[in-house]
RNA sequence: GUGGGUGUAGCUCAGUGGUAGAGCACUGGAUUGUGGCUCCAGGUGUCGCGGGUUCAAUUCCCGUCACUCACCCCA
């Protein structure tokens, strides 16, 4: 083998493609139904976009980024969505024209880590923007679609985190209680924990390390350092979720790796299907700095985003795809002329052809044709055409009649219950 | 980036210090034109790559690469 993918970065093949639409089909319905449109923004961004708005110290930027210099610009592959959609939000200056902007968006992200189950260097998100509503209602909004939307997908044994960052105050006030805490304790920390003391003390709260979770169980809790302000859009989330019926849980040490979030932060997990260690399914939370922080008004915003792979590991095997279309088996040349014609008028017509003019046996042939997964097999051969008809076979019930050739197409159409369809 | 596991047919895997197998898949056939089940037949492998030990390596050793799982991180 001469060439391979790049590391991390996957081949869709047909045999999986279909789940990939069945699952955005149900994510832009549901977007759709929530009120959102499609926004469609650059797989590129200038770098300096990622650092301002994902924060310096994070992990993503420091060492996760496929960046690059091109002709003295300073380029980066996306390593999540929400940057570019703020950044065209506020390029387009589209705050200005309606007070509540609500994007959806699709698409491949980015990132150099080591690949494993559930972690790809390409990988594919989508997401949801609200830009202009200050929540809590739409945060609550948000994170019920989620969970509805996986259910409808048929992913099981969800479970919903929640917590709040409070606003730039409440931030600093508790990284200084946190440091107070975890300060005396360093040597207890992991390595990794302890590097990150000094740069981002929050985030040892969510790491996995044995020692850091035992040292972490007794550090104080951001919600009990929580502003007015900041408990009050609190207690308005959960009074949200409980009104729509969306079970959750208090997590005061998620905290999660992107620096812009404040106050609602959230995610989505799952135990079910072949998820291994990486089961949060969807992730997000609320950003009410990073529009000004890009140069537009200051606007809130909330927004969150899925992982495609992830749910799709999620979901249970699918079922079979139905017998659907023609497959039109001619047995020699003034045959396949004929089979030609038939199959344009098939597709004209609005039905799935196929046509197959490689000849053989006509067992072969219809060995072929069953494992094409047609519903109907068209067999034409010279004792067919000598009577002006051909053969129309359905495959899954096993029948089989002659039909005069200027009514196959309608003999077809009918089996394949392709002509409504084409119709409507 | 750190640690563990695994690399044999298209796929899933077995196997042995003496140059390799199964199942599935694929193709063809089973009274000269009838699919799925059944039966028969057919083929391919640099045994990941490089080096070492040995009369002899797919098997043992070292290195390397790839894949994979976990940490880390996050979707």
């Amino acid at each position: 083998m001469a060439f391979r993918a790049v590391k991390g970065m996957n081949d869709i093949l047909p045999n999986a493609s279909g789940r990939w639409q069945r699952l955005e089909a149900t994510f832009r319905r549901h977007a759709d139904l929530h009120g959102f449109e499609e926004v469609r923004v650059p797989i590129l961004e200038h770098t300096e976009l990622f650092v301002r708005s994902i924060g310096e110290v994070t992990d993503i930027v420091e060492k996760e980024m496929y960046s690059f210099v091109h002709r003295d610009e300073a380029l980066t592959l996306r390593p999540e969505g929400t940057a570019g959609v703020a950044r065209a939000l506020v390029e387009h200056k589209l705050y200005a024209t309606a007070p509540v902007t609500r994007w959806y968006y699709l698409g491949p992200m980015f990132r150099a880590e080591r690949p494993q189950r559930g972690r790809l260097r390409q990988f594919h998100q989508a997401g949801c923007e609200i830009f202009g509503d200050p929540g809590p209602a739409c945060d609550a909004e948000l994170i019920s679609m989620i969970v509805d939307l996986l259910t409808d997908l048929g992913v099981a044994e969800l479970e919903v985190a929640i917590n709040s960052l409070g606003g730039p105050g409440t931030r600093a006030r508790y990284r200084q209680a946190l440091l107070g805490y975890l300060a005396p304790r360093a040597g207890e920390l992991s390595d990794t924990a302890r590097a990150r003391l000094e740069a981002n003390p929050l985030r040892i709260l969510d790491s996995k390390h044995p020692r850091d979770v035992e040292v972490c169980a007794a550090a104080p809790s951001i919600l009990d350092v929580l502003d007015a302000e900041d408990r009050a859009h609190f207690d308005g989330l959960r009074a949200a979720l409980d009104a729509l019926g969306t079970p959750y849980a208090v997590e005061p040490r998620l905290v999660r790796g992107l620096d812009y979030y404040t106050h609602t932060s959230f995610e989505i997990r799952s135990r079910a299907g072949e998820l291994g260690s990486q089961n949060t399914l969807a992730g997000g939370g609320r950003y009410d700095a990073m529009v000004a922080e890009l140069g537009g008004p200051g606007t809130p915003a909330i927004g969150f985003a899925m992982g495609l792979e992830r749910i799709l590991l999620a979901l249970p095997e699918p079922a079979p795809s139905p017998r659907r279309g023609c497959f039109l088996a001619p047995m020699g040349q003034a045959a396949t002329s004929r089979a030609l014609g038939l199959a344009r008028e098939l597709r004209a017509a609005g039905v799935r052809a196929e046509l197959d003019a490689r000849g053989g046996s006509l067992r072969s042939l219809l060995r072929r044709a069953d494992g094409s997964g047609a519903r109907v097999c068209i067999v034409l051969g010279d004792a067919e055409l000598g009577r002006g008809v051909a053969q129309v076979k359905d495959l899954e019930l096993h029948a089989q009649e002659d039909v005069p050739l200027p009514e196959v197409v309608a003999h077809a159409a009918a089996l394949t219950g392709s002509a409504a369809e084409a119709a409507s």
